[in-house]
DNA sequence: GAGTTCACG
DNA sequence: ACGTACGTGAACTCA
């Protein structure tokens, strides 16, 4: 029979082989660096898997001196502290160990060695297998026929198994008489002399011949004469180390077998820990999921709706109740053709479940009533389904998603299951488990009933649930104005814009398509003769070999996997070859083809003719809304060849004209407000043009002497201050020395005191509460401004600098979106809301109404809030997008 | 899926 | 000494 494993670890040996093996940079975004953990928890991963030990411990060394500094004060003497970057490590890798419930020892006045050893010994005593994992060959004096020690090897990716055998095999001496070889050689790295003179070849050879330091001493004849002066001098020290060398394999300490047992990890804990080390495939390697809560709940009852009696009596309950949570599933396969699967309800504790589109308008007076209050999860995406029955939405409406949005906002995604465990600790299964990801998955309308059902009822009651406690952390961090006031009624808004979307020009767009197809198969032709090959050029890895291998110009920066092939480097390398221009027109041009023509044409609604963008509330850390399939909030405008391709956004008929409103410099004016700063603020309430202003400062000459150039490189400086100023950034951008744009900043900050010490004060204000608010009040935490590393914290200061700029500019046009969009509504104009663009809204306009319209934009966009600057806005009307300029 | 590039504010 | 401008999304290559 096989006797049982043991697995005994050198904790500090290991962590110190995974430190140096694994790169440093290695790092969570709180700056703490995780290689070294990282590495340790592999190793204990792979462990696991090959020997599945019956039994585990880690033995650790400690800081206080062992009975060899009391034997020999030289002892490690001389040994480099560890660096920080290590030490920070060890005691999160203890908590690592206690979360997986790994036994740990140490113990005063001896080596984890010591432990190790005694601990091997007291189990080949009991019959078990101790298996000692090291990165230290010192171990070796303990393999025996039962005792494995493994040691890494080529980094950590290997590990060495030696027994008995193993090394005699290896070094041609026992394990025992390891201990005599280290005696005589020494070790350099715990100051252990030896013999001076003798290394390891010779060491090993004596010992093979005479087994021991004693035998060898007593015995010298036969050795050169040389050798025998040498181990008669330092006959005391070569057996001081050979004692300095031996592990004490009877350290007097207490073992409990019980205690080392291997148990199973306390999940939760791993999970968390994980996570704030960001070990996303170690998550998934050890499969450390939450245990599911065998809820009593979770199989509650479905009411099925499936008659008019029950919907009049779920109608009923719901106004005596005031609130119910709502689900809506359909097969969201298009904007303007969805269907509603069946929609779940939980009202009073019960839940119910509705799938005839019929009696689902028999709750439209509830589901459109402001009195009674709604709490569901993308509320936007319900009130578009119910949009194509004639139902609007409203009420007071709690969307549990959007309010964890605003409670973090830097969070990658607001999936129920995440939130859900995160407030209230408990699970429900995530939308992947559900319905698979990428090519397989699932729309609702393919689930199967048990599965829809089950999910549909559990998500009602996690909603439930969440609601009062996402209320009240929102109440708690002054968020529920915010949230209530801008976020809530924007809600409609963005839906709206979704539904309406923007009409496309389908022929002009195909007269584009061809054009830019024309003249990338010309180029591509050109491209393959300079280079006097065919290669593709999409690929920079080729393109990086035939411009700097093959054709030898110079590389200019270097990216990780290569050399780099970026704008920035083929414009300096733009008079060297003929090839050159041509690739940077070729790029340009498969850019517009691909990215606008190809791709727009290929989300064109078949239905409506129109782009329906969709328009995300929650994912931007500032407050920016995005925009995606496509993403209308990034076509071409700077280069007069992709400005054409807004040609194709027109007016959805000649009754219509469309309108585009921007905010003149709403940034800076923002820094205007909250930095206080007076000539800033003068110089708006003055309406100077802001970069010329800046130039007259910074450059000290008289405003009506600025040059083109100095307006230009002030207007780089304002963008600089605005995104958190730093002297490498601005000479990067201005192609100036760092030392150049530290003048301009210097100078900048000089002029603009207000702006100097917002930016030293909002630093401050972050690192003291760990996050940075704007002036709705949104928050943005920034744990990097704690970071101990100099980039990561740098960057949280630009962070802590920019945020509050970017979004209190985004809560203004939030405010002024929900203003126009309520305007528009409440004059029962034709006229609506189509487009955001961060500082620019986009109307299409019923030609009856311009004036009117017009009138409302300035009001409600100037006005969303008062400042202590101006707000200004530009308008521009056309009969397509490219005209409204 | 990561890395690179490039379009916008 | 450190080596990046802030915020996004999409297309493409390559492992």
């Amino acid at each position: 029979m096989l006797n049982k494993k043991i697995v005994i670890i050198d904790g500090n040996s290991l962590i110190n082989r995974t430190f140096y093996a694994l790169p440093i940079h290695m790092a969570n975004k709180e700056g703490l660096h995780t290689n070294a953990i990282y590495g340790f928890v592999n190793i204990l991963n792979k462990i696991y898997k090959e020997y599945d030990p019956e039994y585990i411990t880690v033995a650790f060394d400690m800081k206080k001196p062992t009975f060899r500094h009391n034997e020999f004060k030289e002892y490690k003497a001389g040994r480099k502290k560890m660096p920080e970057e290590l030490a920070e490590q060890m005691p999160v890798l203890k908590e690592v160990l206690d979360a997986f419930n790994i036994h740990r020892v140490e113990l005063e006045g001896f080596e984890a060695d010591d432990l190790i050893g005694t601990l091997a010994k007291f189990c080949e005593n009991k019959d078990l297998s101790p298996i000692i994992i090291t990165g230290d060959k010192d171990a070796l004096q303990l393999a025996s026929d039962k005792t494995k020690v493994l040691i890494t090897k080529k980094g950590i990716s290997t590990l060495e198994q030696y027994g008995y055998d193993e090394v005699l095999d290896t070094y041609g001496v026992t394990p025992t008489e390891f201990i005599d070889v280290k005696g005589l050689m020494g070790d350099k790295s715990d100051n252990i002399p030896g013999v001076p003179g003798i290394g390891e070849k010779t060491a090993i050879k004596l010992i093979k011949e005479h087994k021991s330091i004693e035998n060898l001493l007593g015995n010298l004849e036969g050795l050169t004469k040389k050798m025998k002066e040498k181990l008669t001098e330092n006959a005391e020290q070569a057996i001081l180390s050979k004692r300095l060398a031996t592990i004490i394999v009877d350290v007097p300490v207490a073992i409990s077998l019980e205690e080392l047992k291997r148990e199973k990890p306390n999940n939760e804990k791993v999970i968390e820990l994980f996570n704030k080390l960001e070990f996303k495939k170690l998550l998934k390697d050890f499969d450390v999921k939450k245990e599911r809560k065998t809820d009593v709940e979770s199989n509650r009852e479905v009411n099925m709706i499936d008659s008019i009696e029950k919907v009049k009596s779920l109608n009923e309950k719901i106004i005596k109740n005031e609130e119910f949570v709502l689900k809506i599933f359909s097969d969201h396969n298009n904007i303007r053709d969805e269907k509603i699967i069946c929609t779940f309800m939980l009202v009073e504790n019960e839940i119910y479940c509705i799938k005839d589109d019929g009696l689902l308008l028999e709750l439209k007076p509830v589901l459109e009533s402001v009195n009674i209050k709604k709490i569901g999860y993308e509320l936007k995406q319900d009130m578009t389904s119910l949009k194509e029955y004639d139902i609007k939405l409203d009420g007071i409406l709690i969307d549990v998603k959007l309010g964890a949005y605003l409670i973090d906002p830097s969070k990658k995604d607001y999936h129920i299951s995440n939130i859900y465990d995160e407030f209230l600790g408990e699970y429900i299964e995530n939308e992947e488990e559900l319905l698979g990801k990428g090519k397989g998955k699932l729309n609702y309308s393919q689930l199967d009933e048990e599965k829809l059902m089950s999910y549909g009822s559990n998500l009602c009651i996690a909603l439930s649930k969440l609601e009062g406690v996402i209320v009240e952390r929102m109440k708690e961090d002054d968020l529920y104005e915010l949230y209530m006031d801008v976020e809530l009624p924007l809600i409609k808004v963005l839906g709206s814009m979704e539904y309406i979307g923007f009409k496309v020009d389908r022929e002009k767009l195909k007269e584009i398509g061809n054009e830019l197809d024309e003249r990338i198969t010309n180029l591509t032709a050109q491209i393959y003769a300079d280079a006097d090959e065919e290669f593709n050029i999409n690929s920079t890895k080729q393109l990086g070999v035939i411009l700097f291998d093959k054709l030898g110009l110079p590389p200019v920066k270097k990216t990780k996997t290569g050399y780099s092939t970026n704008a920035e480097v083929l414009e300096k390398l733009y008079d060297k070859h003929d090839i050159i221009p041509r690739i940077i027109e070729y790029r340009q041009l498969v850019k517009l083809k691909s990215t606008y023509v190809d791709g727009l044409e290929a989300v064109i609604n078949e239905k409506t003719d129109k782009i329906h963008s969709s328009f995300n509330q929650m994912v931007t850390a500032t407050g920016r809304i995005s925009s995606t399939e496509p993403n209308l909030q990034n076509i071409p405008i700077k280069l007069e060849m992709g400005r054409n391709i807004r040609k194709v956004f027109v007016p959805t008929s000649d009754e219509y004209t469309l309108l585009d409103a921007d905010y003149s410099q709403i940034e800076l004016r923002v820094l205007a407000h909250i930095s206080d700063d007076e000539n800033l603020i003068e110089a708006f309430r003055e309406g100077q043009d802001i970069h010329k202003t800046t130039a007259s400062k910074v450059f000290e000459v008289p405003m009506d002497s600025v040059t083109s150039i100095q307006r230009s490189k002030a207007k780089a400086v304002n963008f600089g201050i605005v995104y958190g100023i730093s002297d490498y950034g601005l000479s990067e951008n201005l192609h100036i020395t760092k030392k150049e744009a530290k003048k301009y900043i210097d100078e900048y900050l000089n002029k603009y005191h207000g702006v100097k010490e917002y930016m030293e004060s909002i630093v401050k204000e972050g690192k003291e509460y760990g996050y940075v608010t704007t002036l709705l009040n949104r928050r943005r935490y920034i744990p990097e401004l704690k970071a101990k590393n100099f980039n990561l914290r740098s960057f949280g200061e630009r962070t802590a600098m920019n945020t509050p700029i970017q979004g209190t500019a985004a809560d203004i046009i939030k405010i002024a979106m929900v203003k126009v969009y309520d305007r528009l509504e409440k004059n029962n104009l034709k006229s609506r809301l189509i487009l955001q663009v961060h500082d620019e809204l986009i109307i299409e306009v019923h030609k009856d109404e311009m004036d009117m319209v017009k009138n409302i934009l300035k009001e409600e966009m100037e006005n969303a809030v008062s400042l202590q600057v101006p707000l200004d806005i530009d308008m521009n009307e056309g009969g397509s997008w490219y005209e409204t300029k």
